[in-house]
DNA sequence: GAGTTTGAAACT
DNA sequence: CAGTTTCAAACTC
């Protein structure tokens, strides 16, 4: 089974998804060691900043019987360390060559790199951010890697020695830098693993070798971006609870939780295994390219853009939400829930994730992947994303997961899955994992967190047969009326387009529809197939159809632009059917309008323009002021009332007609115009209306006094 | 609200 | 790539 399906591989772009060449992965031979060596040029995901200096390869595969996982970890280290290949090949009982420890006790193999502990400690004291995780001094931990089914956990913890390292005997003689690998069952320190520590796991029905890679950006100082590769193989097709567990990366930590299954986790964290911190700014990215075969990438965080992307529990067990910070498309990744399990999920991390939003997980199930991570001054100089968002957690329980969206700058990825608009469904492989990923509007992400489902979910365990498109549903129907109403985009009214072309708003914008006016649409979860090739057949006709139209202009110009230029011909590009005007910029030198009057000196603009403004002004104006108004009338006479009504007079409703009430609204609004014109401050102003508005109650007050009194002597 | 206008998107 | 058609939004009445 692939990462994705063939089919759905033909509807994305290559550089998307590709799983074709993961069948090429050799695979290792049971009782055997062997070395697969990627040259840092190969494997090396493209960075976006630094150089690597050094290049150390490590493959770890384990075997089964029947089946091989290999974990291809390559780093690339500030450290200049040697090229280190690596070749752990298990079959029940882990192989590995040295410098690395195993421990088959608990099955962990404890890879040693020269670490700097000193150096880890000393950032560490002088106040490192948690989430800045040092070049030096990590480790990775992969956890499980042993029979098919089993967590692996890829952890870069601050030291060397930590709680619960301590089953890694070789942690601090190894000159190398110290990874370790922890193998069924393992407990790894930053993920506890559903499964038992001894549990010697299900054997796989069928595998599916995959690739992990990881790149680790080095700080910006240095040039040296850690890469890991992990390579190992899943079960293709019918995921048992106990087989399929996808790997998570959360934030800084990969974790993989199952609800019924021991993790597979994939954890890098430079923090304590107790306090796991999602990082923001940090970037894990998964490139494709530039490897030998094609890679589902990854990509968490980003540098400076504040890229990133978090892989957020969707109310159903098989729906994910990656969230891109800055960006308007979130990304679900959506599993078919194939591995129903009774047991409980795991109240560990993911849970608690959740809750506390803290931690950034990203999920990676079987999937070859690289995550560049950010070097720590990198990600010190982005402002941290608030961990109290719950965007930023990322957690699955899904069993299994294909697909970790990229949120690198780097040009080769980022266009790809920017080029996806939201609601991309990435269908899931035909008989395969049952794995879907849809790309949906930020309003629906937020949904889902906001849901009581994801803690539901995410919690415990649920009912496995949930489809699909009842997942989709459930953030779909499920928008609060405040976000509904809150939603800036009109409302489409297609008939024709199934709303599955760029005629549509929602479909160009990447949005699913969504209370909308729309007939016979398909631009929904429901849809997800259709929608997947519309979007296809789209990004084929133009691979920016998804990309904004408004962006920046030339080098050095600020000003936003029309990536296109308009072609009106009629309107003047003075109404909306431009859509340069419409944007509120004005036509450029790529525009091909004829008569334009959209520029700067154009009078007609303007005098447009100075119109537009100040409508929109008086229209702010009278509907604050009328507001203000029947807040402060409806006060007023639930003071007043009890009294006048305890005299025996009229009620003072009575005199508040609507007539009074315009009067009273048009002296206030023109008391207001009167303090725009001569420019007083807000302040100023309000007390004028102020002002006026006491008058007029006196004026109604004595009115109706002296209709009282008139009343009264006519009783006489 | 119906009909018209408009220009982008889609199609040929 | 240019011309035409389709489409839905913007606009007018």
């Amino acid at each position: 089974m692939d990462v994705v399906s063939p089919e759905l591989n033909s509807l994305l772009p290559d550089e998307i998804m590709d799983t074709e060449a993961i069948e090429d992965v050799p695979h290792s031979h049971s009782g055997t060691t062997a070395t697969q060596s990627e040259p840092s040029g190969d494997t090396s995901v493209p960075m976006e900043t630094d150089t690597p200096l050094a290049t150390e390869n490590l493959t770890l595969s384990s075997e089964a019987t029947e089946h091989t996982q290999a974990v291809s970890i390559s780093t690339d280290s500030i450290t200049s360390s040697p090229p280190l290949t690596l070749n752990v090949t298990t079959s029940g009982l882990q192989k590995l060559t040295a410098p690395f420890t195993i421990s088959p006790a608990n099955h962990q193999i404890i890879l040693n790199k020269v670490a700097s502990s000193q150096a880890t400690e000393a950032a560490k004291s002088s106040g490192t951010p948690p989430q800045v995780i040092k070049q030096e001094g990590q480790k990775l931990l992969v956890t499980a890697i042993g029979k098919s089914g089993q967590p692996i956990v890829l952890q870069l913890p601050h030291t060397g020695s930590k709680p619960g390292v301590s089953q890694t005997s070789g942690d601090a003689k190894s000159p190398a830098p110290q990874f370790k690998v922890v193998a069924i069952g393992g407990r790894s320190e930053l993920k506890p693993l559903m499964g038992s520590a001894g549990n010697q796991v299900t054997t796989l029905q069928a595998q599916q070798l995959k690739t992990v890679q990881i790149a680790k950006k080095t700080p910006v100082s240095s040039a040296a971006p850690i890469k890991f590769i992990i390579t190992k193989t899943v079960n293709s097709k019918g995921l048992s609870p106990q087989a399929s567990v996808p790997p998570v990366i959360a934030g800084r930590v990969l974790t993989q939780s199952s609800p019924v299954m021991p993790q597979r986790t994939i954890s890098l964290s430079e923090t304590h295994n107790t306090s796991i911190q999602s990082i923001p700014g940090k970037k894990i990215a998964i490139s494709p390219l530039k490897t030998p075969s094609k890679v589902t990438s990854v990509a968490v965080g980003g540098v400076g853009s504040s890229q990133f992307k978090t892989i957020i529990p969707l109310p159903q067990p098989n729906v994910q939400q990656i969230q891109v910070p800055g960006s308007r498309f979130h990304y679900v990744r959506l599993v078919t829930a194939t591995t129903a399990s009774s047991t409980g999920q795991p109240s560990g991390p993911s849970t608690s994730s959740i809750q506390t939003a803290k931690p950034m997980v990203v999920s990676t199930g079987a999937v070859r992947m690289s995550v560049p991570i950010v070097p720590a001054q990198t990600i010190k100089q982005v402002a941290p994303k608030p961990l109290t968002s719950a965007a930023q957690v990322v957690t699955t329980t899904q069993t299994q997961q294909r697909l970790i969206m990229p949120a690198t700058p780097l040009p080769q990825i980022q266009p790809n899955f920017t080029n996806l608009p939201p609601g991309t469904v990435l269908a899931p492989a035909p008989g395969g994992g049952n794995v879907g990923y849809a790309v949906v509007p930020a309003q629906y992400v937020t949904q889902l967190q906001q849901s009581p489902f994801v803690t539901l979910a995410s919690s415990s365990g649920f009912p496995a047969a949930t489809g699909i498109q009842t997942q989709a549903r459930l953030p779909l129907n499920g928008l609060s009326t405040s976000e509904t109403t809150s939603r800036p985009r009109k409302p489409c009214n297609c008939t024709k387009s199934q709303c599955l072309k760029l005629y549509c708003d929602c479909f160009a914008n990447g949005e699913f529809c969504n209370n909308c006016n729309c007939n016979n649409c398909f631009n929904n979860l429901e849809h997800e197939t259709e929608r997947l090739k519309a979007i296809k057949t789209c990004l084929d006709r133009n691979p920016e159809a998804f990309k904004p139209k408004i962006g920046k202009g030339k080098e050095g110009e600020s000003d936003r632009r029309h990536s296109k230029g308009c072609n009106c011909k009629r309107s003047g590009c003075l109404k909306n059917y431009c859509e340069c005007y419409e944007a509120k910029i004005m036509c450029s030198s790529i525009c091909k309008c004829i008569g334009c009057k959209n520029f700067e000196e154009s009078p007609e603009r303007k005098t447009l323009m100075h119109l537009a403004d100040a409508a929109e002004v008086r229209v702010q104006q009278q509907t604050a002021a009328k507001t203000k108004l029947s807040s402060q009338i409806s006060d007023l006479l639930m003071r007043t009332t009890p009294v006048i009504s305890s005299g025996g007079g009229r009620l003072p409703y009575t005199f508040v007609t609507k007539e009074v009430l315009e009067a009273t609204c048009e002296c206030l609004l023109e008391q207001a115009k009167k303090a725009e014109q001569t420019h007083q401050p807000q302040a100023e102003a309000e007390r004028m209306i102020l002002e006026e508005f006491g008058h007029c109650l006196m004026r109604i007050i004595s009115s109706a006094g002296k209709a009282k009194a008139d009343s009264a002597s006519v009783s006489c």
